[in-house]
DNA sequence: TATGAATGAGCATTCATTCAT
DNA sequence: CATGAATGAATGCTCATTCAT
């Protein structure tokens, strides 16, 4: 756009960004840096700096602070949904699928631990704070992990590798996972790994059509 | 005071406290103010206050304010193990006692409440903070459910009520009951309940020995 | 001394220490201690374990923090200037000696620089506080040296060494000494021993006999 | 607000102030303060409130406490080193302009004492903590008269009034300057002008060329 | 005489949010 | 729309001194 044609639509153009897609972008150009800094850490003016813009403006698209890390743990959490999904279409077996699910909690790589450990801060926010917001948030997120959760049980159901009463055991996967979760952020001798083994061939014991 | 120590000190005696005691003294006078107001929350100065004492004196038995919280906290787990030890006795049958070890979870009652509401709070400043002291004596914790419910199992075992693989699955109880109680603190639609009889149930029909 | 002797003796034997000497002594315990931590820091509680003593018993020797302090530099002023006398009887020339009179300005040995800094934070003190006993003290202590100053001058007048007007110059002499005592504390990159040397040298100059 | 920074902002501008500028202005406004109460006594609330402006606003133009009395300290010296050298100018002989040069420590006026005692207390900062800041700057200050007297002295010289080796006393003259000065501060009982008068007597004494 | 438990005033600093421009 | 200057509440900790015993 040239400066003539700013000086004539000036005014009947009134940038009519899509608020919702500036948010998303303000959020986008932080979204490291609450790698960080940290959740907690993270200041309103460290987020316009790094956004470019005026504190003031930060508030023309977010209610608060909370808005503004809601929206960026918002990004993350989609980014890693994404992910997740290409991810366990590679695996082959239902066993693999099932494992796959744990790898949240399993995976030591500095790619998965900058997540874990966001998650870690981001939990202690739900846990400390009345952020109903989050709160439920929290509650989608599962929603979607239990989608991909039952999918790939009922996939092994229809193979016929899996009982029928498979199905019933997707929540108990899914405390099971967030119970290592926990473990690995609160016990540090814990062995992630093995337990997560017990657990699945306890599992897999339980609900494995065998052959033979 | 007796002649002798009035003789050793060879005049007026002054005032000797037990630290260790005065210092349990005040933060039981405390205890309750942690529910009132939260850990976080909690101010150095209302706790002098709530005991009755000057804000100087504190720091007479305490470091510093994250000191005067660790004591009450431990004051309160205390309790919790002592009353768990006198309770889990009560139950007959080993599927009773395992499934006493999930009441912290399941339990609504107003009293197990405050202890699981304590418990959250705690566990979002385990999370947030690089407390080692916390960390490590959260450990500690996990220690003390891990002896009682081997020895639950082992009895069981000892019974002929459960396979010997039964001892195997210790942890892998431990690991749901944190999935169980993180589940109750973050996911507002879940039946506890429900989740942890399916688990019951799966458990033992891994490991009980059926007798038919 | 049994129970009945004490008992007997009790009112008769009230332990007439000298107040001046355990007063002395207790500093003196503490002598160290002010090198240490530095006179700022020192704290009461601390000079009360250095000294094996009770809190309340310091103020039974002590009016208050500072009389502590100014008992202890009392003795390390005391012990100074007794070293300084039998150092500058080892000095022949009046050159040398009037030299040795600037030594604890110019002297970078780490014996000398203990004194030096002590006597540094001493100086911020006096500086900064209205306190006239310290500011008294001071002025009665650079009396020594003006009369040490003074017969060192005279001798050097009396051996037909120096000229009448030299003893005039005693106040000025101390005034530079001072000078080049702040000089060194206050600018770094100043060479002390330099401006000691043209000082001395210009001295020298107006007030020696010269013998040609 | 010109046109161009209208289109450039395309909208309202926002107030924008000097930052150096009105940093100057906070610590003017709190320079009389500082004589009041003292250095160590100042606090940011005060200064905040002697500003006419909020605590938080101080640190949006200071770092931190020490920043802010650094600021008005600064002030204070600018405006000696100005009045200084418009004085220095009115004194006709050089020995006047080298006496003019001991007036901080000679002159009992209100005026000076005003800036006597204040220097008397920076001093004692600049003794007791190892502000490298402030040390530095203190030099820097030196610098300033160091200058200003070789400036004096050098005009004697070319004037013939003078020897050439006059101009090696200028760190000499300086070490005495500031020996007088603490003299000052510390003997209560000195004749801060006599000492003055001997020393400049002596120095003449020794650098003067004798016209008979 | 000796003690040490109790005291509490005093203070720098951070940062989310507002609002005049 | 955009800005950034202004705000002020809120809090942990030290240590000289006192005084009951």
């Amino acid at each position: 756009m040239t400066i003539l044609l700013a000086y004539y639509y000036g005014g009947l153009m009134p940038k009519i960004v899509n608020k919702e897609e500036r948010r998303r972008e303000i959020a986008l150009s932080c979204s490291d840096l609450i790698h960080e800094v940290g959740i907690k850490k993270l200041t309103v003016s460290q987020a316009a700096k790094t956004a470019g813009i005026g504190k003031g403006t930060i508030y023309e698209y977010f209610e608060n602070k909370e808005d503004i890390i809601f929206e960026i743990i918002n990004i993350h959490i989609d980014k890693y949904h994404e992910e997740f999904e290409k991810n366990i279409q590679k695996e082959k077996t239902t066993r693999d699928k099932v494992l796959h699910f744990f790898k949240f909690a399993i995976d030591d790589s500095e790619e998965n631990m900058k997540h874990f450990d966001g998650f870690k801060e981001y939990l202690s926010i739900v846990l400390s704070e009345e952020n109903e917001q989050m709160l439920n948030f929290n509650c989608s997120c599962s929603s979607f992990f239990q989608v991909q959760l039952t999918k790939i049980l009922q996939e092994g159901i229809n193979k016929g590798e899996l009982k029928n009463e498979a199905i019933d055991l997707v929540e108990v996967i899914m405390v099971y996972e967030r119970g290592l979760s926990i473990t690995k952020m609160t016990q540090n001798d814990a062995d992630i790994k093995v337990l997560c083994k017990k657990f699945i061939d306890s599992l897999f014991e339980l609900v494995e059509i065998k052959k033979d």
